[in-house]
DNA sequence: GTATAATATACGTCAATACGAATATGGAGA
DNA sequence: TCTCCATATTCGTATTGACGTATATTATAC
């Protein structure tokens, strides 16, 4: 697989929308402790269970997160840890935009 | 700055939003090898000049690239090599994705 | 100042997506 | 089978974002 096509580059930007959304990163983050059901991550984030819901198809639909059932209850997991290292990376990228922001803003102070 | 807030969620997820697009990444990984002018990057994707300018002009918001400007001609860098990093993770686990789905394939292939 | 080359922006339109509210599915037990 | 709990999906709506086309800005050269 070429990654200079246009299909690989579409590929990525599809991966990068699927992490373009606050709440699914926070079930991200949960999910980083091993596996959660629906009810739990619902708590968690504190948003309507229907929302929860869509945000978890849309994972599973882009095979971020995986399922496993018992009884009633429908276990979310995260299919690789390459996801959290894709994350990890992201957020220290916004670190050093913060941190460049704060430089600049300290400059401009004086 | 507390990374389990809803803010600093929203942030991660607007950095996100701005690679994901494939015109977008495409220009990232051509800013890989230095910078260029926006004739350059206009050749190298071949679209339309507005829609690179665009492109630039929402990177440049999100402080991705930065500007330097020669004459009439304007050249754009890369802020940062985190971007690189982030972008290299983000493609690591998609091709991650990719031997997943191919090992599915081919055990359904017998 | 005027013309030209390089880059940026405005406007209208279309597709994608997130949400709330309601409803549907699916499994477990009486 | 009926009911209940957990989860998924549908529907209508509002927002966002990308594009094509056209036009505006900016700097240089004459």
């Amino acid at each position: 697989m070429n990654p200079h096509t246009i299909e690989f580059y579409q590929m990525k930007a599809d991966l990068c929308k699927t992490f373009a959304d606050p709440k699914r990163l926070q079930l991200i983050d949960v999910l980083r402790g091993g596996e959660h059901s629906v009810g739990e991550l619902v708590k968690s984030l504190a948003v309507p269970q229907a929302v929860v819901s869509r945000h978890l198809a849309l994972l599973r639909g882009r095979g971020v997160v995986t399922t496993r059932r018992q009884g009633t209850r429908v276990y979310y997991a995260l299919t690789d840890d390459a996801i959290l290292t894709a994350c990890d990376a992201m957020q220290a990228c916004l670190l050093r935009q913060i941190e460049r922001s704060r430089e600049l803003a300290a400059r401009y102070a004086h």
